[in-house]
DNA sequence: GATGAATGAGATTTCATTCAT
DNA sequence: AATGAATGAAATCTCATTCAT
């Protein structure tokens, strides 16, 4: 069961680097498999398909990142404080797990049943607004502020400092991403703030 | 003559509602010409190929989008009411052009070689990114910020509006897109001033 | 009509260029246009389809041969002479016309409908199979052989002698082509005599 | 790995059937693969492509004359008696596997890259222009005569010989057969010698 | 569990031919 | 006669999925 559950990592972690090279649709069953260093019909024997295995793979990148801001939002700080510590989970990804990113970045809206309906998605967006709607309760966030809007448009600054990595148009040496972080909190987020 | 680019349109906006529709990789061919009311070989007279025909969507669609905040960037107005009409222009596409919106959200980082490299996407986004480095030297924007980085978020937050719109997730009357365009405005683009 | 016949001549001459260059099935009707100088439906003004076209450069190319292989038979001279005058006539075509060399030995054998049925080129070896046995009647060639197939095995050895031009594969400096034609006489012909 | 061969050589053997039948190109893919009782994938499961299957069929066909040759080569016999023996190879080869002699005789000149260029047939005439220079040496081919052109001329001869049987021209009995060897053996051959 | 040969539907693209002008 | 846009059938090749071993 152990080795079992190895073989299924193998394919796991082979998938996000197969996809960020090669994109979902240009990558081939066959290219997981062989950069898991399995057989090919092994993929089946873990995933319902192709498209199974990309869904899995989201689900656990946005299980980390849902538990990570799970945890950032049961802390007892104020909201602005929390809002700051999640970009900076976010922001890190790129640095911790890059072809992740990129895999994100590249087929995060793509693949029509995948779209944003997988349960993980759903409940970090919900967290974040979550986040936000608490500031407006405590009183450090601006009470006429739409929190899902909040939310989102935060998740978007996000993301695309990550695509501007992803794409090499932004820079990203640890220094930048501390600016990046920086910018975030100082605009977007100081934004926010009543 | 006439004739000619007639059909030619006629392609191209049966490809922004079938794209739109059914995503760009699960559409096929045949289904832009049926739309079109064209024989399927008449794409091929057109244009090179699927692929072509994508990336002449986007390049129309861009060059519009970069006209506009061109003729923004122009007008003689302080560098935030100039963000605030270019958030205004994009938010406003949503209720213009539906499909195109779906089209970009969808597709936008998708597709390699298309990739922020078409020219029009790269203008656009320095147009963006002179406007707020304008606002620093005329004072009205803070000189600390980073002037690339607060034109990417803006775009992010922005794209990411858009997408909560395609994706049911964000409400969209008229009032509600209203209230984003104040949002970005009294949030991000606030949070840029000095 | 001068003109008229002009532009099918073109039509022609481009033919065989393009054939020569790309052979039939790789090469297109527009190539053959645009070769030409004229536009693509004109060529259906003048051939049936791309397969008449070929076919009409065989019918000529063919008729010529004969005509002079014809004109050779005239001639008072013995049946081995007259031998020896084909062959050179054959081969001089490589000089003469290359790339309809080219496109002989490429597609004669191909092209279903056009094998061996062409009337010339029937009559062209019906001409070589009088010339030997007319050889046998006046006692130059021996009686023994069947005329038909030394007529066969002539044309043969001449075509793979083009065929190893057209393939770079045998030298064809005119001194060549001299000694060519010296050897078909000096070993082929000479082993039809009597 | 048995059953693997096995299925190759279906496709392949079924493949010399479908192109004698209908031409390289007028047959398809799925012809072949049906003609071999397997499914149309499998045909690119073991060749890259149709042309693929082409060269592999002339291969393995001017392989096995290949390996005649040469062992007629070997053999200890005047060249004149080792080329009787290959001229009877080569026109046996009409009994033994006509649609083989059918495509070989159809489309050895088509398909650009297979032009000669196959190692197989530089080789088979390499041989067969080594035997003439060693007639040469031994004596008992004439000095003068161009080895290499002696090769060509004779391969012409028995291909056009072959090239009749195919297109139902020369009468191919057995006794036909025969006396196409002697007719090859006592005028061309015989032209060789000195 | 593991393997990889076998399957076959489906999509893009090509291009000969037609036809309106 | 001349043009070239328009048509659409057909063919190759890909690749997700299945399945026998």
């Amino acid at each position: 069961m152990a080795a079992t559950e190895e073989k299924r990592r193998q394919i796991l972690d082979a998938a996000v680097r197969v996809f960020a090279r090669t994109g979902y649709h240009d990558s081939r069953v066959g290219d997981i498999a062989k950069d898991a260093g399995v057989a090919y019909g092994l993929v089946y024997h873990y995933f319902e398909s192709k498209d199974a295995v990309l869904e899995a793979v989201f689900r656990e990148a946005w299980g980390r990142l849902l538990a990570a801001i799970n945890e950032v939002e049961r802390s007892q700080q104020p909201a602005p404080e929390q809002l700051r510590l999640v970009t900076k989970i976010v922001l890190r990804t790129w640095r911790d797990d890059p072809d992740l990113v990129r895999l994100l970045v590249r087929e995060i809206t793509r693949s029509p049943h995948l779209q944003r309906e997988i349960d993980e998605i759903a409940e970090a967006f919900a967290a974040l607004e979550r986040i936000v709607a608490h500031g407006q309760r405590e009183g450090t966030i601006r009470a006429t502020l739409d929190a899902r809007l909040a939310a989102w448009m935060l998740y978007g600054a996000l993301e695309e400092i990550l695509t501007g990595w992803v794409l090499g148009q932004l820079r990203d040496t640890p220094d930048d991403v501390a600016a990046a972080e920086r910018a975030v909190a100082e605009t977007l987020i100081a934004g926010f703030l009543s």
